[in-house]
Order: structure tokens, then C-alpha cells, then sequence
DNA sequence: CAATTTTTTAATCATTTGTTTAAATCAAAT
DNA sequence: ATTTGATTTAAACAAATGATTAAAAAATTG
């Protein structure tokens, strides 16, 4: 605490987070993050030695406390069921605390196409989760468990990536958004369920 | 045709339309517009005035073509059950020619939240399409109706933003991740239609 | 306290990038 | 064919941007 705060290096990321998280790499100047952080530029390149290196441990840091989350909640030992409605509830209060988390990732992604899957090992990690085994032991049909999977994430982070366009087609306002995000986290356990029993 | 491909003026605007729509606003350099359209740097400014009225241009264009896609299908005299499979099918048929456009869209919307969303008179026009009068009338349970318009957008769009994620865990191939986009084209509507019927 | 190391600062550099200029070339009109 | 206007080109400019330097200030060590 004492530290780590007023730490010019921990002042520096912490400007370095809030500034690549709501505008991404190219649109982040280093002399915006000194500004921010109200430490002298040269402190940057002294600390991180470059922007990019800079940028490279935020992402690395994202990407993992995304994973991590993601590994913790599909690994606890629930029902099926129950894991669902976890994952739901805690994944959408987390995007809520953090909502341009997804636009941010999956934007950059797109710059590194793999980069950042190999240096987290997403896959490796991701194998060996429960939920997955689980997932593909129910599905008896033949449909892909994956689609279950895609459909899952894509419900529960989509309005987060599309908020703009949902926002500017419907009219609703921050506030009804937020409610309409809080009332899914009963309502996306329900959906899959369904679909998920009628394969 | 004879005119069309050789004029300048176009060539700058096809060789802006692929790196925009690849690279995004920041990331995309006048210097590299003018090398694809293999002509000489000034005239990008001599036919468009700057970078900025390019891209608002072609960001323009590519909200209408959405809008205009969205409008055609949604409107079109169908039973409701029909108009999802065609929203489906021909929806997923463009994301596969232009599998970039979501994620292009979305994240220069982050940069510029109200700017197209105003010019495109987003809000206004999709008001009145048909199919959202059917959706609100269709649902006479508690649910606000915008969610399940917010579950078939995200399922039918959201692989294609997340796709380096989706096929980054999963490990499957270009060729299995467009195999099963083509699956979805009948899985959505079936799903789609299982979660409306018991709401 | 003096010496040494670490941290901070202001100034500057080198490159990149969007844009402009002035001259050259090309096309159309009289 | 000459004039006029439109198009194209090479060169340069100004601002922005990531990075470095050398000196000053602060902290640490002996």
C-alpha cells in the first residue's frame, strides 16, 4: 500500500491501463500515459523501455485475469447446471466493473493474431478445464459441443462488444442497460439450458 | 465498368476500403492507401481533402450497406419463423465474404460513439421494420423484447469477432470455423426460435 | 558527511505521418 | 495548334510521436 501507489513505476502502469483499455494501442500516446500517470516522459522509456514493451506486459496481465477468471469459475466442482448460472453471474458482474474489457482484447487481437494466444497458453489451459469435458460429455448429438460453448460466450459478452450500436438502435440508457445486463444473468442459465436439452 | 476500375478516384477508394476495413482508422497510413492504389500520395488528399473525410466516407458506406442489409431482410412479407432463417442464412452468408466487418465497425464506434450513428439515422430507420413490431408483439411474457433481438445478433455475429479467441482455444481450422458458421445457419433459427416459445 | 547509485528532468533527436506546394503532364475545348 | 483547365508528380513542410541524452536532484551506502 504505502508504496505501491505512489511508486512511479505502479503509476505509470496504472495510467497505462486505463488509457490502452479505453482507447487501445495505436490511439494511446506515450505522452498522453505520462500525463495521465503526471510523471515526465522520459520516466516511461527509463522504466519500460519502450511503449510497446509497456504494452505488452498490460496485455499479458489482461489476458490472463481473463483466463484466470474464466479457469476458476468452470473449474469449481458444481453441476452442470450450477456452473452455468456461476458463470453467468460472475462473468457478466465482472463485465460490468469492466466493460470495455472485450472490445479491447478482441481489437487488439486482431492486430497480433497470435502473439498473445502462445504467450498465455490459452489452449493448454483452457483443455484442461472440467466444464469442457463436462460440455462434451452431454452432447450426444451431432451438433459441435463447441457451438454450446460459442453460443454461451457470445450471449453473455456480446451486448458488452456490440453497447453502441445496441445502445443507438433501441434508445435505451446506461441505466437500462445495466438493468437489462443484471436480468440476464437469470435469463442466460435458462437459454442454454434449453438449447442445450433440446440437441 | 470501362471507367469505374482505372479512375483514380476509385482506386483510392477500394485501396481505403481494404486497409480501413483490415487495419482499422489508426493503424492504416495515407502512405500505405496510396502504395495499394499504386498512385501518388497527394492525390488522396487532392480528391478527398484529408484522411479523416476518406474514412467517414467509407465508414459511411459500410454503415449503410449493414443498415441496408438489415432493412432488406427484416422487412421483407414473411412468417416471422421464415424471416430468422433468412436473417440467418444470408446474414452469415455476408460475415463470411466480410468477416471483418463486425469487429471494423464496432471498434472505430468505440472511437466515435455518437459521429455515424447520428448520420446514419440508425435509430429512426430500424424503428420501423417490421420485424421488430412482430418480435415485441410476439413476446407476451416480462422479458423485455430487446433481448432476444440482443440473443440473435450476438450468436449469429459475435463468432466472427471473437474468432481468433474461438479458434485460439479451440485449435480448429480456417476451414472447420467456416463449416460451422455454415451449421449455424440452421442451429440459430432453431435455437432462436426454442428460447422465444418458452419465454 | 562524502561518495556512489538511483531517479527525475528538460531538451533534443530521428522518424513517421498528414498535408501542401509548385511545377510538369495530360486532356479537352476553341 | 494553342489555350485552358484538370490531373499527376516530386519535393518539402509542419506537427506529432517514440526514444535518447546529459545534467540535476534525490536517495542510498560506506
Amino acid at each position: 500500500m504505502t508504496n505501491k501507489d505512489t511508486n512511479t513505476e505502479e503509476k505509470i502502469k496504472e495510467a497505462a491501463r486505463k488509457l490502452f483499455l479505453q482507447k487501445g494501442y495505436a490511439n494511446t500516446k506515450t505522452r498522453d500515459i505520462a500525463a495521465e500517470a503526471g510523471i515526465n516522459l522520459a520516466l516511461l522509456n527509463y522504466y519500460f523501455r519502450s511503449k510497446e514493451k509497456l504494452f505488452a506486459l498490460i496485455m499479458k496481465e489482461h489476458m490472463m485475469s481473463f483466463l484466470s477468471g474464466l479457469q476458476h469459475i468452470l473449474n469449481q466442482e458444481l453441476d452442470f447446471d450450477k456452473q452455468i448460472q456461476l458463470f453467468a453471474d460472475s462473468y457478466i458482474d465482472m463485465l460490468l466493473v469492466n466493460p470495455d474489457l472485450p472490445i479491447f482484447i478482441l481489437s487488439e487481437l486482431r492486430n497480433h493474431p497470435d502473439k498473445f494466444l502462445e504467450e498465455t497458453q490459452l489452449r493448454e489451459r483452457v483443455h484442461e478445464v472440467r466444464f469442457f469435458k463436462e460440455l462434451i460429455a452431454r452432447t450426444d448429438s451431432k451438433v459441435h459441443p463447441l457451438h454450446f460453448f460459442i453460443n454461451l460466450i457470445s450471449i453473455t459478452v456480446f451486448p458488452f462488444v456490440g453497447r453502441p450500436l445496441i445502445q443507438g438502435i433501441s434508445g435505451i440508457s446506461d441505466q437500462q442497460f445495466t438493468q437489462m445486463m443484471q436480468e440476464r444473468k437469470e435469463l442466460i442459465p435458462k437459454w442454454i439450458e434449453l438449447i442445450l436439452s433440446n440437441s
